[in-house]
DNA sequence: ACCTGAACACCGTTCAAGT
DNA sequence: ACCTGAACACCGTTCAAGT
């Protein structure tokens, strides 16, 4: 498994072939299928292993549920951002059904309970703030996959070069869809989705 | 590009096949390459298609950009969920260059910049209600895509039958876990952004 | 009983050869 | 000039044959 990652997290998916998995570990591909079914299993198992390498967020601070879940929210989209070609696999909900994906949503859904949600509400709340962070990550990932330059200077050339005629906000904004802060816009998001939830609960 | 669609939607990503195509259009492979370069490509231009599915929203009763946004969200989300195979690919930003996703991204921008949003704000508040209908729908149509079987019975089944006494929160909540309700789901979460940049503009 | 080379049925893409 | 059959370099998976 730590073989399939580094080759997943080294060249992306396509990189994991059965035959390159198998020279890289000196056997061959039939010796494989001895200890795993198939390929897609190899994928599903190595989401759930780099989802163990998220620290849990200890409940301390007694109440401080808001804090806790920014941690959890944070060190989940680091986490999958270290190995953005798996963060795709993040989408089928049967990937995520291994013990560390278990053990994360567990904690989710206690914090939110604990901060007085009721059932309801707690599911929504969970499910609102996964999508969410689901949604940053892979569009980061994809970004990130894809050749790992972002390149600031095309993208803004590109939305100036367009016809202000027909995409007036898309050219006078140009630049600040260019020039891109990962982190704060992230921030941004969880914070309106988090106060939205605290004023749920007053 | 009909074609590729249709076999795309009828049986996922992997039914669309270079050979298969070709075949589905009474020709060779390698007729293909005279009109379009890579597989890649085919399944780019797909997505900014069927982006162009999406009835455009009237800008109408003046002001009402918050009517504008749902419905635009919504309209994006059921498109995108009626071809759940090609929503992955709205990942790649590079994927999303194309004229229906430019003028689809106009109109939101514009949007958000007729409600009073400054440019900063803008932005932000666009790329947040894209992540979270993206993570919404991403998760959506990978369930759908699986087999197109929720089964909330047997969902329900396998969080009943974990261990209560290391995943309580997740075992007390079980059948909300199952039992989802994907639209009433995504309304909630949406009402939490728009009161927040409603909030905002105040 | 355990392992695996070699095969099967596929891929995306290219190019020499045909018309 | 335009088209394409056949090949190249790969796949995931299986199974008969080996030890």
């Amino acid at each position: 498994m730590r073989t399939a990652i580094d080759l997943v997290d080294s060249g992306g998916l396509e990189e994991l072939s059965m035959r390159r998995l198998a020279s890289e570990l000196g056997t061959g591909t039939a010796t494989l299928y001895r200890h795993l079914p198939s390929r897609e299993v190899i994928l599903v198992e190595a989401l759930d292993l780099i989802l163990g390498e998220i620290a849990p967020v200890p409940p301390t601070r007694a109440g401080d549920w808001r804090g806790e879940i920014e941690a959890g929210a944070s060190a989940l989209r680091k986490t999958l951002l270290r190995h953005p070609a798996l963060t795709p696999l993040f989408a089928s909900s049967r990937a995520l059904n291994g013990p560390h994906a278990l053990a994360g949503r567990e904690r989710i859904l206690s914090t939110l309970q604990r901060a007085g949600l009721d059932e309801r509400q707690t599911v929504d709340a969970y499910l609102v703030l996964i999508h969410y962070v689901v949604g940053v990550t892979f569009t980061e990932a994809g970004d990130l996959a894809r050749t790992g330059d972002p390149a600031p200077a095309s993208v803004r050339q590109f939305y100036a070069g367009l016809d202000p005629g027909t995409l007036p906000a898309t050219v006078a904004l140009a630049a600040r869809l260019a020039d891109r802060d990962a982190e704060r816009e992230f921030a941004f998001g969880l914070r309106l989705l988090l106060d939205g939830l605290e004023r749920m609960l007053r």
